[in-house]
DNA sequence: GCGATCAGAT
DNA sequence: CACATCTGATCGC
Protein backbone atom coordinates (compact mmCIF):
# COMPACT_ATOMS: atom_id res chain seq x y z
CA UNK A 1 0.00 0.00 0.00
CA UNK A 2 2.75 3.14 -1.08
CA UNK A 3 1.35 5.45 -3.21
CA UNK A 4 -2.23 6.13 -3.95
CA UNK A 5 -4.39 5.92 -7.05
CA UNK A 6 -7.64 7.69 -5.80
CA UNK A 7 -9.52 8.98 -2.86
CA UNK A 8 -13.20 9.06 -2.35
CA UNK A 9 -14.28 11.02 -0.04
CA UNK A 10 -11.09 11.48 1.99
CA UNK A 11 -8.78 14.82 0.96
CA UNK A 12 -5.37 13.88 2.19
CA UNK A 13 -2.56 14.60 -0.58
CA UNK A 14 -0.97 11.81 -2.32
CA UNK A 15 -4.33 10.48 -5.22
CA UNK A 16 -4.11 11.24 -8.56
CA UNK A 17 -7.59 12.06 -8.66
CA UNK A 18 -10.79 12.34 -5.27
CA UNK A 19 -14.60 11.66 -5.49
CA UNK A 20 -16.73 13.29 -3.84
CA UNK A 21 -20.25 11.28 -3.28
CA UNK A 22 -22.05 13.92 -1.52
CA UNK A 23 -22.33 17.38 -0.05
CA UNK A 24 -22.68 16.61 4.38
CA UNK A 25 -19.87 17.66 6.43
CA UNK A 26 -18.65 14.35 7.36
CA UNK A 27 -17.95 13.40 3.84
CA UNK A 28 -16.11 16.81 3.25
CA UNK A 29 -13.68 17.26 6.10
CA UNK A 30 -10.55 18.46 4.99
CA UNK A 31 -12.10 19.89 1.65
CA UNK A 32 -11.64 23.58 1.39
CA UNK A 33 -11.98 26.62 -0.61
CA UNK A 34 -8.37 26.14 -1.14
CA UNK A 35 -8.74 23.38 -3.17
CA UNK A 36 -5.69 21.83 -4.73
CA UNK A 37 -4.50 18.65 -4.83
CA UNK A 38 -6.04 17.34 -7.77
CA UNK A 39 -9.18 16.85 -9.86
CA UNK A 40 -12.32 16.29 -8.07
CA UNK A 41 -14.97 14.03 -9.55
CA UNK A 42 -18.77 14.98 -8.19
CA UNK A 43 -22.36 14.25 -10.06
CA UNK A 44 -23.93 17.49 -11.65
CA UNK A 45 -26.06 18.57 -8.72
CA UNK A 46 -23.31 18.04 -5.92
CA UNK A 47 -21.40 20.53 -8.56
CA UNK A 48 -24.10 22.79 -8.36
CA UNK A 49 -24.44 23.34 -4.73
CA UNK A 50 -20.42 23.76 -4.19
CA UNK A 51 -20.32 27.08 -4.14
CA UNK A 52 -22.75 27.38 -1.20
CA UNK A 53 -20.26 25.50 1.11
CA UNK A 54 -17.24 26.33 -0.53
CA UNK A 55 -17.47 29.92 -2.19
CA UNK A 56 -14.29 30.18 -3.28
CA UNK A 57 -13.44 26.54 -4.60
CA UNK A 58 -11.10 26.66 -8.12
CA UNK A 59 -13.75 25.17 -10.33
CA UNK A 60 -10.67 24.18 -12.38
CA UNK A 61 -10.54 21.31 -10.57
CA UNK A 62 -13.90 20.08 -10.83
CA UNK A 63 -15.27 17.50 -12.86
CA UNK A 64 -18.83 16.71 -13.43
CA UNK A 65 -19.73 13.40 -14.03
CA UNK A 66 -22.70 11.86 -15.23
CA UNK A 67 -24.71 8.93 -13.70
CA UNK A 68 -24.72 6.26 -15.71
CA UNK A 69 -21.83 6.53 -17.88
CA UNK A 70 -18.30 5.14 -17.81
CA UNK A 71 -15.82 7.10 -17.30
CA UNK A 72 -12.10 6.68 -18.01
CA UNK A 73 -9.03 8.00 -16.48
CA UNK A 74 -5.46 7.53 -17.23
CA UNK A 75 -3.50 7.42 -13.99
CA UNK A 76 0.01 5.86 -13.76
CA UNK A 77 0.58 2.80 -11.31
CA UNK A 78 2.25 4.25 -7.72
CA UNK A 79 4.51 1.46 -7.54
CA UNK A 80 5.87 1.11 -11.20
CA UNK A 81 5.30 4.51 -12.42
CA UNK A 82 3.75 2.77 -15.26
CA UNK A 83 0.47 4.22 -17.10
CA UNK A 84 -2.77 2.56 -15.50
CA UNK A 85 -6.21 2.85 -16.52
CA UNK A 86 -9.31 2.82 -14.76
CA UNK A 87 -12.52 2.85 -15.75
CA UNK A 88 -15.88 4.69 -12.94
CA UNK A 89 -19.45 5.01 -13.12
CA UNK A 90 -21.15 6.99 -10.47
CA UNK A 91 -24.56 5.61 -9.45
CA UNK A 92 -27.70 7.38 -8.07
CA UNK A 93 -27.29 6.54 -4.23
CA UNK A 94 -30.92 8.09 -3.43
CA UNK A 95 -29.46 9.89 -0.24
CA UNK A 96 -29.24 13.67 -0.12
CA UNK A 97 -29.53 15.71 -3.58
CA UNK A 98 -26.60 15.37 -5.58
CA UNK A 99 -25.70 11.92 -3.57
CA UNK A 100 -24.15 8.83 -5.57
CA UNK A 101 -22.19 5.19 -5.35
CA UNK A 102 -19.01 4.92 -7.22
CA UNK A 103 -18.19 1.94 -9.18
CA UNK A 104 -14.79 1.58 -9.97
CA UNK A 105 -13.06 -1.16 -12.34
CA UNK A 106 -9.19 -1.02 -12.89
CA UNK A 107 -6.47 -3.57 -12.06
CA UNK A 108 -7.77 -3.87 -8.93
CA UNK A 109 -11.15 -5.43 -10.23
CA UNK A 110 -14.40 -3.94 -8.97
CA UNK A 111 -14.93 -1.44 -6.13
CA UNK A 112 -17.56 -0.20 -5.01
CA UNK A 113 -18.07 2.65 -2.75
CA UNK A 114 -21.99 3.65 -2.00
CA UNK A 115 -21.32 6.74 0.23
CA UNK A 116 -24.28 7.05 2.33
CA UNK A 117 -27.07 5.37 0.06
CA UNK A 118 -30.76 4.54 0.31
CA UNK A 119 -31.87 0.93 -1.40
CA UNK A 120 -35.50 1.04 -1.40
CA UNK A 121 -36.84 -2.12 -3.06
CA UNK A 122 -39.64 -0.26 -4.72
CA UNK A 123 -39.93 3.29 -6.53
CA UNK A 124 -38.71 4.42 -10.18
CA UNK A 125 -35.79 5.87 -8.79
CA UNK A 126 -34.41 2.63 -7.41
CA UNK A 127 -35.12 0.42 -9.48
CA UNK A 128 -33.48 2.70 -12.25
CA UNK A 129 -30.88 2.48 -9.81
CA UNK A 130 -30.31 -1.39 -9.73
CA UNK A 131 -30.57 -1.86 -13.27
CA UNK A 132 -27.99 0.41 -13.61
CA UNK A 133 -26.11 -1.54 -11.01
CA UNK A 134 -27.11 -4.72 -12.47
CA UNK A 135 -25.98 -3.65 -15.99
CA UNK A 136 -22.71 -1.65 -15.13
CA UNK A 137 -21.79 -5.20 -12.78
CA UNK A 138 -22.83 -7.50 -16.09
CA UNK A 139 -21.77 -10.45 -14.36
CA UNK A 140 -19.04 -9.54 -12.34
CA UNK A 141 -18.76 -9.90 -8.58
CA UNK A 142 -17.59 -6.69 -6.56
CA UNK A 143 -14.20 -7.32 -5.20
CA UNK A 144 -14.23 -4.67 -2.48
CA UNK A 145 -17.32 -3.42 -1.25
CA UNK A 146 -16.99 0.00 1.11
CA UNK A 147 -20.80 0.24 2.09
CA UNK A 148 -23.03 2.67 4.29
CA UNK A 149 -23.42 0.25 7.26
CA UNK A 150 -25.04 3.27 9.41
CA UNK A 151 -28.14 0.73 9.97
CA UNK A 152 -26.31 -2.56 9.61
CA UNK A 153 -28.09 -4.45 12.65
CA UNK A 154 -31.19 -5.85 12.42
CA UNK A 155 -32.78 -3.83 14.73
CA UNK A 156 -33.03 -0.95 12.64
CA UNK A 157 -35.98 -1.53 10.61
CA UNK A 158 -38.31 1.15 8.89
CA UNK A 159 -40.67 1.48 5.75
CA UNK A 160 -39.80 3.42 2.51
CA UNK A 161 -40.27 7.24 2.98
CA UNK A 162 -43.11 7.35 0.46
CA UNK A 163 -44.68 5.44 4.20
CA UNK A 164 -42.99 7.80 6.13
CA UNK A 165 -43.95 10.90 4.61
CA UNK A 166 -47.44 10.04 4.90
CA UNK A 167 -46.91 9.39 8.15
CA UNK A 168 -45.74 13.04 8.70
CA UNK A 169 -48.93 14.56 6.88
CA UNK A 170 -50.78 12.58 8.93
CA UNK A 171 -49.59 13.99 11.93
CA UNK A 172 -49.95 17.40 10.72
CA UNK A 173 -53.21 17.10 9.10
CA UNK A 174 -54.53 15.91 12.55
CA UNK A 175 -53.31 18.79 14.27
CA UNK A 176 -54.99 21.91 12.36
CA UNK A 177 -54.45 24.70 15.23
CA UNK A 178 -50.58 23.95 15.92
CA UNK A 179 -47.73 25.02 14.23
CA UNK A 180 -44.90 22.36 13.14
CA UNK A 181 -41.56 22.56 13.43
CA UNK A 182 -39.32 19.12 11.11
CA UNK A 183 -36.26 18.92 12.56
CA UNK A 184 -33.49 18.96 9.17
CA UNK A 185 -30.03 19.15 8.21
CA UNK A 186 -28.14 21.17 5.67
CA UNK A 187 -28.91 18.66 2.77
CA UNK A 188 -31.51 15.73 2.57
CA UNK A 189 -35.07 15.24 3.30
CA UNK A 190 -36.52 17.42 0.67
CA UNK A 191 -38.66 15.35 -1.15
CA UNK A 192 -40.25 15.16 2.77
CA UNK A 193 -40.75 18.63 2.23
CA UNK A 194 -42.05 18.80 -1.18
CA UNK A 195 -45.11 16.48 -0.23
CA UNK A 196 -45.85 18.21 2.60
CA UNK A 197 -46.52 21.19 1.08
CA UNK A 198 -47.99 19.59 -2.28
CA UNK A 199 -50.77 17.27 -0.03
CA UNK A 200 -51.53 20.33 2.50
CA UNK A 201 -51.20 22.95 0.15
CA UNK A 202 -49.06 24.65 2.42
CA UNK A 203 -45.68 26.76 2.11
CA UNK A 204 -42.95 25.74 4.29
CA UNK A 205 -40.61 27.63 6.10
CA UNK A 206 -36.72 27.27 5.81
CA UNK A 207 -33.96 29.06 7.63
CA UNK A 208 -32.01 31.66 4.69
CA UNK A 209 -29.14 29.61 3.59
CA UNK A 210 -31.83 26.46 3.26
CA UNK A 211 -33.70 28.98 0.84
CA UNK A 212 -30.42 29.24 -1.48
CA UNK A 213 -29.88 25.72 -1.23
CA UNK A 214 -33.85 25.27 -2.22
CA UNK A 215 -33.09 27.46 -5.24
CA UNK A 216 -29.97 26.03 -6.48
CA UNK A 217 -31.70 22.51 -6.27
CA UNK A 218 -34.22 24.20 -8.41
CA UNK A 219 -37.57 23.34 -6.64
CA UNK A 220 -40.72 25.07 -7.04
CA UNK A 221 -41.15 28.62 -5.10
CA UNK A 222 -42.85 26.68 -2.09
CA UNK A 223 -40.21 27.48 0.39
CA UNK A 224 -40.24 30.90 2.47
CA UNK A 225 -38.35 32.75 5.09
CA UNK A 226 -41.35 34.60 6.01
CA UNK A 227 -43.25 32.88 8.92
CA UNK A 228 -46.48 34.75 8.19
CA UNK A 229 -46.83 32.61 5.10
CA UNK A 230 -47.31 29.56 6.97
CA UNK A 231 -47.28 27.25 10.54
CA UNK A 232 -44.79 24.36 9.09
CA UNK A 233 -41.32 24.96 9.62
CA UNK A 234 -37.76 22.80 8.82
CA UNK A 235 -35.41 24.16 11.07
CA UNK A 236 -31.66 23.14 12.12
CA UNK A 237 -32.11 19.43 13.38
CA UNK A 238 -29.63 21.21 16.27
CA UNK A 239 -32.05 23.88 17.13
CA UNK A 240 -34.52 21.26 17.77
CA UNK A 241 -34.96 20.09 21.52
CA UNK A 242 -37.75 19.67 23.97
CA UNK A 243 -36.59 23.01 25.99
CA UNK A 244 -37.05 24.60 22.42
CA UNK A 245 -40.66 22.97 22.05
CA UNK A 246 -41.55 24.13 25.26
CA UNK A 247 -40.28 26.91 24.73
CA UNK A 248 -42.53 27.34 21.99
CA UNK A 249 -45.42 26.26 23.06
CA UNK A 250 -45.55 28.93 25.91
CA UNK A 251 -46.30 31.25 22.75
CA UNK A 252 -48.31 28.89 20.65
CA UNK A 253 -49.45 25.08 20.49
CA UNK A 254 -46.70 24.08 18.65
CA UNK A 255 -45.33 20.36 18.02
CA UNK A 256 -42.00 18.74 16.63
CA UNK A 257 -41.69 16.34 13.94
CA UNK A 258 -38.19 13.95 13.86
CA UNK A 259 -38.19 12.28 10.69
CA UNK A 260 -34.86 9.53 11.71
CA UNK A 261 -34.29 6.22 10.99
CA UNK A 262 -33.64 5.20 15.06
CA UNK A 263 -35.99 2.91 16.12
CA UNK A 264 -36.65 4.75 19.27
CA UNK A 265 -37.40 1.56 20.86
CA UNK A 266 -36.26 3.39 24.54
CA UNK A 267 -35.81 6.87 25.05
CA UNK A 268 -34.07 8.98 27.83
CA UNK A 269 -37.40 10.68 28.18
CA UNK A 270 -39.61 9.07 31.23
CA UNK A 271 -42.58 10.19 30.02
CA UNK A 272 -45.89 8.31 29.27
CA UNK A 273 -46.96 8.10 25.42
CA UNK A 274 -43.60 5.81 24.90
CA UNK A 275 -45.41 3.45 22.89
CA UNK A 276 -47.28 4.59 19.76
CA UNK A 277 -49.47 6.95 18.76
CA UNK A 278 -53.13 7.16 18.17
CA UNK A 279 -54.74 9.01 15.32
CA UNK A 280 -58.14 9.87 14.95
CA UNK A 281 -60.38 6.76 14.01
CA UNK A 282 -60.87 8.30 10.55
CA UNK A 283 -57.21 7.57 9.97
CA UNK A 284 -56.63 4.17 11.73
CA UNK A 285 -55.92 1.29 9.05
CA UNK A 286 -55.35 3.01 6.29
CA UNK A 287 -53.68 2.33 3.07
CA UNK A 288 -51.82 4.22 0.77
CA UNK A 289 -51.02 3.74 -2.68
CA UNK A 290 -47.51 3.65 -3.08
CA UNK A 291 -45.68 4.69 -6.72
CA UNK A 292 -45.45 1.12 -7.85
CA UNK A 293 -49.19 0.04 -7.38
CA UNK A 294 -48.59 -1.65 -4.73
CA UNK A 295 -50.74 -0.98 -1.12
CA UNK A 296 -49.59 -0.75 1.95
CA UNK A 297 -50.56 0.00 5.33
CA UNK A 298 -49.99 3.34 7.01
CA UNK A 299 -48.73 1.90 10.19
CA UNK A 300 -48.79 4.81 12.36
CA UNK A 301 -47.53 2.51 14.89
CA UNK A 302 -44.20 3.06 13.93
CA UNK A 303 -44.45 6.74 14.63
CA UNK A 304 -43.90 7.47 18.24
CA UNK A 305 -45.26 10.23 20.33
CA UNK A 306 -41.39 10.39 22.72
CA UNK A 307 -42.57 13.74 24.46
CA UNK A 308 -45.60 15.97 24.64
CA UNK A 309 -44.72 18.06 21.90
CA UNK A 310 -42.21 15.64 19.90
CA UNK A 311 -42.98 13.05 17.31
CA UNK A 312 -40.53 10.53 16.07
CA UNK A 313 -41.26 9.77 12.16
CA UNK A 314 -38.82 6.72 10.80
CA UNK A 315 -38.04 8.44 7.70
CA UNK A 316 -34.16 7.88 6.76
CA UNK A 317 -31.76 8.59 4.12
CA UNK A 318 -29.72 5.67 5.01
CA UNK A 319 -30.63 2.06 3.91
CA UNK A 320 -32.43 0.14 6.72
CA UNK A 321 -31.35 -3.36 7.53
CA UNK A 322 -33.16 -5.22 5.09
CA UNK A 323 -31.98 -3.18 2.33
CA UNK A 324 -28.39 -3.24 3.07
CA UNK A 325 -28.76 -7.03 3.54
CA UNK A 326 -30.20 -7.37 -0.10
CA UNK A 327 -27.69 -4.75 -1.36
CA UNK A 328 -25.27 -6.97 -0.32
CA UNK A 329 -26.88 -10.10 -2.01
CA UNK A 330 -27.07 -8.29 -5.05
CA UNK A 331 -23.08 -7.03 -5.54
CA UNK A 332 -21.96 -10.40 -3.75
CA UNK A 333 -18.65 -9.00 -2.55
CA UNK A 334 -15.55 -10.94 -1.67
CA UNK A 335 -14.89 -8.38 0.85
CA UNK A 336 -16.68 -5.54 2.49
CA UNK A 337 -15.96 -2.65 4.41
CA UNK A 338 -17.50 -0.44 6.38
CA UNK A 339 -17.68 3.26 5.78
CA UNK A 340 -19.08 4.67 8.86
CA UNK A 341 -17.47 4.08 12.42
CA UNK A 342 -18.12 7.10 14.25
CA UNK A 343 -19.86 4.91 17.43
CA UNK A 344 -18.53 3.74 20.50
CA UNK A 345 -20.27 0.47 19.51
CA UNK A 346 -19.30 -0.05 16.39
CA UNK A 347 -19.20 -3.49 14.84
CA UNK A 348 -17.71 -4.61 11.66
CA UNK A 349 -20.72 -4.80 9.03
CA UNK A 350 -20.23 -8.26 7.96
CA UNK A 351 -20.64 -9.02 11.66
CA UNK A 352 -24.60 -9.09 11.34
CA UNK A 353 -24.52 -10.23 7.99
CA UNK A 354 -22.21 -13.16 8.90
CA UNK A 355 -24.95 -14.20 11.55
CA UNK A 356 -27.02 -15.49 8.46
CA UNK A 357 -24.27 -18.63 8.55
CA UNK A 358 -24.47 -18.88 11.59
CA UNK A 359 -24.71 -22.15 12.91
CA UNK A 360 -27.03 -21.45 15.98
CA UNK A 361 -28.69 -19.35 14.82
CA UNK A 362 -32.39 -20.57 15.96
CA UNK A 363 -31.25 -19.92 19.28
CA UNK A 364 -30.69 -15.97 19.27
CA UNK A 365 -33.23 -14.05 18.82
CA UNK A 366 -36.06 -12.05 18.95
CA UNK A 367 -34.41 -9.10 16.63
CA UNK A 368 -34.08 -11.26 13.78
CA UNK A 369 -36.97 -11.48 11.63
CA UNK A 370 -37.55 -14.68 9.46
CA UNK A 371 -36.96 -13.33 6.30
CA UNK A 372 -33.60 -12.23 7.81
CA UNK A 373 -33.03 -15.56 8.69
CA UNK A 374 -32.88 -16.71 4.61
CA UNK A 375 -29.99 -17.84 3.66
CA UNK A 376 -27.25 -15.90 1.80
CA UNK A 377 -24.16 -17.15 0.27
CA UNK A 378 -21.43 -15.27 -0.98
CA UNK A 379 -19.31 -16.83 -3.81
CA UNK A 380 -20.81 -20.11 -3.03
CA UNK A 381 -18.48 -20.62 -0.13
CA UNK A 382 -20.05 -20.81 3.28
CA UNK A 383 -18.20 -20.90 5.89
CA UNK A 384 -19.50 -21.08 9.53
CA UNK A 385 -18.46 -18.38 12.17
CA UNK A 386 -17.66 -18.28 15.60
CA UNK A 387 -20.44 -15.81 16.75
CA UNK A 388 -23.43 -15.86 19.49
CA UNK A 389 -25.04 -13.14 20.80
CA UNK A 390 -26.53 -10.18 19.41
CA UNK A 391 -23.20 -8.20 18.74
CA UNK A 392 -22.56 -5.58 20.36
CA UNK A 393 -20.49 -6.63 23.07
CA UNK A 394 -18.83 -9.54 21.65
CA UNK A 395 -15.35 -9.62 22.56
CA UNK A 396 -14.24 -11.67 19.66
CA UNK A 397 -11.91 -9.43 17.89
CA UNK A 398 -10.94 -11.83 14.70
CA UNK A 399 -12.89 -14.08 12.68
CA UNK A 400 -12.90 -15.88 9.38
CA UNK A 401 -15.90 -15.18 7.23
CA UNK A 402 -15.63 -16.46 3.67
CA UNK A 403 -12.27 -16.58 4.01
CA UNK A 404 -11.98 -12.93 4.60
CA UNK A 405 -10.34 -11.67 7.68
CA UNK A 406 -12.49 -9.05 9.62
CA UNK A 407 -11.44 -7.41 12.68
CA UNK A 408 -13.56 -4.85 15.22
CA UNK A 409 -12.44 -1.75 15.41
CA UNK A 410 -11.16 -0.77 18.90
CA UNK A 411 -11.37 2.97 18.88
CA UNK A 412 -13.99 4.77 20.16
CA UNK A 413 -13.96 7.56 17.57
CA UNK A 414 -12.71 7.35 13.83
CA UNK A 415 -11.19 10.27 12.36
CA UNK A 416 -11.53 10.21 8.89
CA UNK A 417 -14.10 8.75 6.70
CA UNK A 418 -13.31 7.62 3.20
CA UNK A 419 -10.72 5.90 1.69
CA UNK A 420 -7.59 5.94 -0.98
CA UNK A 421 -7.86 3.16 -3.30
CA UNK A 422 -4.55 2.13 -4.35
CA UNK A 423 -3.08 -0.14 -6.59
CA UNK A 424 -3.29 -3.65 -4.81
CA UNK A 425 -6.15 -2.87 -3.02
CA UNK A 426 -7.62 -6.43 -3.55
CA UNK A 427 -9.19 -8.39 -0.90
CA UNK A 428 -6.93 -8.61 2.30
C1' DG B 1 -4.88 36.32 15.02
C1' DC B 2 -6.65 32.81 12.04
C1' DG B 3 -7.65 28.49 10.18
C1' DA B 4 -7.53 23.66 11.20
C1' DT B 5 -8.66 20.08 14.36
C1' DC B 6 -10.89 18.05 18.23
C1' DA B 7 -14.23 17.25 22.18
C1' DG B 8 -18.71 17.62 23.53
C1' DA B 9 -23.55 18.68 23.03
C1' DT B 10 -27.80 18.17 20.69
C1' DC C 1 -29.16 3.90 20.49
C1' DA C 2 -26.92 7.58 15.88
C1' DC C 3 -26.77 11.29 12.16
C1' DA C 4 -25.04 15.63 10.93
C1' DT C 5 -24.19 19.68 12.72
C1' DC C 6 -23.02 23.40 15.90
C1' DT C 7 -20.15 25.56 19.62
C1' DG C 8 -16.14 26.26 21.96
C1' DA C 9 -11.36 24.80 23.35
C1' DT C 10 -6.91 23.87 21.78
C1' DC C 11 -3.14 23.54 18.39
C1' DG C 12 0.12 25.23 14.99
C1' DC C 13 1.91 28.82 12.34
Amino acid sequence: MEGGMISVDQWAKGSQAYFLTHLHSDHTRGLSSTWSNGPLFCSRTTAKLFPLKFPDFNFAFLRIVEIGSWHRLSLSSPSTGSPASIQFMPIDAFHCPGAVMFLFRGVFGHVLYTGDFRWEETGERSVKAKNMLIDALNGANVDVLYLDNTYCNPVYCFPIREVATQQVIEIIASHPEHDIVIGIDSLGKEDLLLEISRCLKMKIWVWPERLQTMHLLGYPDIFTTRTSLTRVRAVPRYSFSINTLEGLNATKPTIGIMPSGLPWVSKPFEGKNKKGFSLSVASKNRRILTSNGTRVDLNMRSVEKVQNHIFSVPYSDHSCYREIKDFVWLVKPYNVKGIVSMSSCYVNPVYYLSHLFSSNRASQSTCLDPEICEEVEMKGKTKRTNFTGTGRKKRTTEANFLGVRIRRVSILRQINRGVKIVECDSPD
